[in-house]
DNA sequence: ATGAAAGCGCTAACAC
DNA sequence: GTGTTAGCGCTTTCAT
């Protein structure tokens, strides 16, 4: 049989009584925000596990005017959230650094601006002291209203104007120039890309490099990270008179799903066609052929950006740290060079 | 440039002030709790959008004792928590209620059963009204724990005791039994089952339906719902002098994994093996073949988790749910009968 | 229909 | 090193 529900909460003033001090004491004995002998303070944690008690969240928030909390508002379409494999590993990288500050972490999920505005103000409103801003868009509307909101907050990507905070970015634009020129050195000379929706920011700096890479937006197309969308634009751009021999998709979970169309269609990969991706998804390694991928090591952007929010919240100035977590993962789906079908090849 | 961080937050009494009215006047025109005049009530709102007055959560927290949130300890290891479809389609279904009712999730994730303890408190210090508690356990420590903190709950599967809780179960034997059914009929005599972490009360559920509907468990093994895990145990199977012609997963990317691994050393699916998951992850459907799996909404477990939890936070009493969201997707992997190799036939 | 005032459980000046 | 005393910004009796 469980315990009984506690019957009355102790407060601090009842371990304050049963420690023969006053509340004060006790306060100061568990922050240590002032000296207490170590007489006093044993008596203190003694009565304090006695009665069980658990310092009211709430009541140190109101007192303190902190929250003790971060928050996140996610603004995607929920379906396209679970087909995310970026999402889970970024809270475990935030959740790691802040298990140890003893921040807890509110998480909102908004489907429409309004229900966004809603989220924040919400937030605003003393359920978290900042917020991490994802998924930036250009020109991005949260990065001010956040600010006006008189929260704290950390952008994740690289913000396209003077920002009140700080951003975390990682160079998206190398790891695509390496890509193209790894297919290029096992001869493809028709590459394609299915680019993320381009309002994202990452999305666009990707798409640009492979625009600058290639020398031609012919064969750029944009998909909206779900496996639909990856069959789909390949079954377009396969269909075209001039197909491509490789494609670099945004994300494994498209290239997954053009990867499994190539071969409906009785492609071999990499033999008639290459295939890469971005993300490098729990999957991708597993897979035959293996999918070459791009790491990006999303639970160490959750790590650098929780620590530079509680920084900021501590009233740290903003800053900018460029991450250097992108790593090519060179695997089978884009290891051997096609054959030529009937082009005068390179 | 974005406007200043207001200045000094206006509080109730600015409200009040600005209105002409007391405190206790603009907090009954907000909650409705007790008849307001018509025109005070323009009054008041008037002033509260003047000052872009934000209620504080935590004032309100203080004075109702009620966090006006939720919580969730997810108690996962960080590479299989990324590993899983189920966990953001679980939440965005808990969120779609919890928007409505303006209450707020907190998250947490816990490393080791202390951390998880500790989150457990923090969350009854006034950080949550009540917890989903995912991923049960046989004798699942956490519901006496979590109850005996005084805390609300809603348990995510079947408690195999008395629970103070709602328990919202789904039928993880039917679908099971369905599916070696299926197999069956198309003439698999050898089915294999790579069941999860067998202390998870769902796995245990589903390798005894496993067990009852194939009359033994020579073929059972058990996996840890990681790709790499997949791998290896199909990798086991196959290398067995009578190697299985069907496998079960209890899955979709430990499925995913062994099919490609099937696939890496010469057998065609579902010619020589057929593979079966469960979840229906976002990429089942799209792969080539696609996947047979079982899907199992998880965004309804998530609407009903949170609906039931806040029916308990209003204590209204605990009840037993049983949900019929489970559907069997036959898709290609499992559609050929295999050709029997130098076997006796049926 | 509205006002006045007493808390909710902490923290933080300010004393001593 | 410890006690006293105000609040933090709400909600909610109790009056009127």
């Amino acid at each position: 049989m469980p315990q009984q529900p506690s019957p009355a909460k102790p407060t601090i003033g009842d371990v304050a009584a049963k420690a023969g001090v006053t509340k004060a004491t006790v306060s100061h004995a568990f922050s240590g925000r002032r000296p207490i002998s170590e007489a006093t303070k044993a008596r203190v944690f003694a009565a304090a596990e006695d009665l069980q008690w658990l310092p009211s969240a709430s009541a140190r928030a109101l007192a303190t005017s902190r929250a003790n909390a971060i928050g996140i508002v996610l603004a995607r379409d929920p379906a396209i959230l679970a087909s995310d494999t970026f999402f889970p590993a970024f809270i475990a990288g935030v959740e790691s650094v802040l298990a140890d500050a003893e921040v807890a972490l509110v998480l909102q999920v908004a489907g429409s601006r309004e229900a966004e505005e809603r989220a924040y103000r919400a937030m605003a409103s003393g359920r978290a002291d900042g917020v991490i801003i994802l998924d930036l868009h250009r020109a991005d509307w949260r990065v001010p209203y956040v600010h006006q909101l008189g929260l704290h907050g950390v952008v994740l990507g690289a913000y396209d104007a003077p920002s009140p905070f700080t951003c975390v970015r990682t160079d998206d634009a190398t790891p695509m120039a390496e890509m193209v020129d790894h297919l290029r050195g096992h001869g493809h000379t028709r590459i394609a890309h299915v680019a993320g929706p381009l309002d994202y920011v990452h999305s666009h700096v990707r798409s640009q490099a492979y625009v600058a890479a290639v020398g031609s937006d012919d064969l750029l197309t944009e998909g909206d990270f779900g496996a639909g969308s990856g069959r789909d634009r390949t079954a377009e751009l396969l269909a075209r008179p001039e197909p491509p021999t490789a494609i670099i998709y945004a994300n494994d979970t498209m290239a997954i799903a053009g990867l499994s169309y190539a071969r409906s269609i009785g492609l071999s990969v990499p033999a008639d066609l290459a295939i890469a991706g971005f993300d490098d998804d729990h999957l991708s390694a597993h897979l035959s052929p293996a999918l070459t991928t791009v790491a990006t090591d999303p639970t160490e952007r959750g790590r650098v950006s929780a620590t530079a929010l509680l920084a900021d919240i501590a009233g740290e100035p903003a800053r900018n740290i460029e991450l250097d977590c992108t790593r090519l993962q060179l695997r089978d789906s884009t290891r051997t060079a096609p054959i030529p079908q009937g082009e005068e090849g390179r």
